[in-house]
DNA sequence: CTAGTCGCCTGTTCGC
DNA sequence: TGCGAACAGGCGACTA
């Protein structure tokens, strides 16, 4: 259920958290977090340590944190996060040394820095930053075990666009390497070199519904049922029509509608529904309150509702799932 | 190549 | 009150 802006929200607070930190150690609490990371724990423990975080990256979904060796230089490998259906990063700031005037605020802050998550599965145990003379605790923490960690080889990326000017093979930037489990996945919304007319050609070469293809990550990354359902609704759209009849105005609406569903979820901190997604202090987004379609079957359309006419939206099983639509607004498609 | 199905997971809610 | 079923659902692996 994390989404782009829930993943986004978390990436930022790592970068402004966790960066140039050494990991000190690393606890893995549940090996099954690590199912994706074949070489196993022991592997995973002993790659970690001793490198550095050096910069925190996303693309759809996916997270990914680039390495620093001891001597400085980029590691060769990332480290990839993926928080699933329930997955958290938190990160815990370790309290300072205590003091004789102020102890029991400090044996507090100690108990809250110690204490452990309910589903904890792995815990990094990081070192001081240049900004912060203090540890931290960056823990990933997982219900379903859905999302999980793991190491992927870094490999260029270099968008099309600039390709042609100077990318000399030896030297990628960093911004241009993705893991390599992260290249299949499309360049989202939010990307400078998201291409929508790319997005318009697999468009057309489909014979699926356009919400199957809006949730295929190949195709258009960041976007899950709640926000397929929120960009569907804004563009009036049905989830069943086939993306290659969705004409050249329909399919800008509908990219233009993904993008700002996704831009004003990310502003407000994400859509939480419960405590399970929060950024990195462990804190809800509010966007929830903004949601048109998803979850309201029952409740009347806000959009008809403001043009003085009353329909009630409807809940409909949708690939083992729910979708949510207005029964006026998102008209099934006429054949099938 | 594409499209469809399955398995992975736990906690909450609901019907009997 | 107890218990199994349904549901939440992203995504890789597999099959046709």
């Amino acid at each position: 259920m994390p989404e782009l802006p829930e993943v986004e929200t978390v990436r930022a607070g790592i970068a402004d958290h966790s960066l140039s930190r050494p990991v000190r150690s690393v606890r893995v609490v549940d090996a099954r977090s690590l199912r994706r990371h074949l070489p196993g724990p022991v592997d995973f423990e002993a790659a970690l340590t001793g490198r550095a975080l050096r910069g925190a990256y996303r693309r759809g979904k996916y997270l990914w944190l680039t390495l620093s060796e001891t001597d400085g230089t980029l590691a060769d490998e990332a480290l990839v996060v993926h928080l699933g259906m329930s997955g958290q990063l938190l990160v815990r700031d370790e309290p300072r040394e205590a003091s004789e005037s102020d102890s029991c605020n400090d044996s507090e802050a100690r108990a809250a820095f110690d204490a452990e998550p309910r589903h904890l599965r792995v815990a990094l145990e990081l070192g001081p930053s240049r900004a912060s003379s203090t540890g931290q605790k960056l823990l990933f923490v997982d219900q379903r075990i859905f999302g999980g960690m793991f190491l992927s080889p870094l490999v260029p990326d270099v968008p099309a666009a600039v390709a042609r000017n100077e990318v000399t093979p030896g030297e990628v930037p960093e911004r241009f390497l993705v893991p390599e489990a992260v290249k299949h996945i499309a360049r989202d919304p939010l990307d400078e070199f998201f291409d929508p007319a790319a997005v318009r050609r697999k468009f057309l070469r489909t014979s699926s519904g356009i919400k199957k293809v809006l949730l295929d990550q190949s195709v258009i990354s960041g976007v899950g049922n709640i926000y397929a359902d929120e960009a569907l609704w804004r563009a009036r759209l049905h989830y069943a029509k086939p993306a290659r009849t969705l004409s050249a105005a329909q399919t800008r609406d509908l990219l233009a509608a993904v993008t700002d569903v996704l831009r004003e979820s990310l502003a407000a901190g994400g859509t939480s529904f419960d405590a399970l997604y929060v950024n990195v202090l462990g804190e809800s987004g509010y966007f929830e309150r903004s949601l048109n379609a998803y979850g309201r079957a029952g409740e009347p359309c806000h959009r008809c509702a403001e043009a003085g006419r009353t329909s009630l939206m409807v809940r409909e099983p949708f690939q083992n799932r729910s979708s949510y639509r207005c029964p006026h607004c998102q008209r099934a498609p006429r054949s099938r």
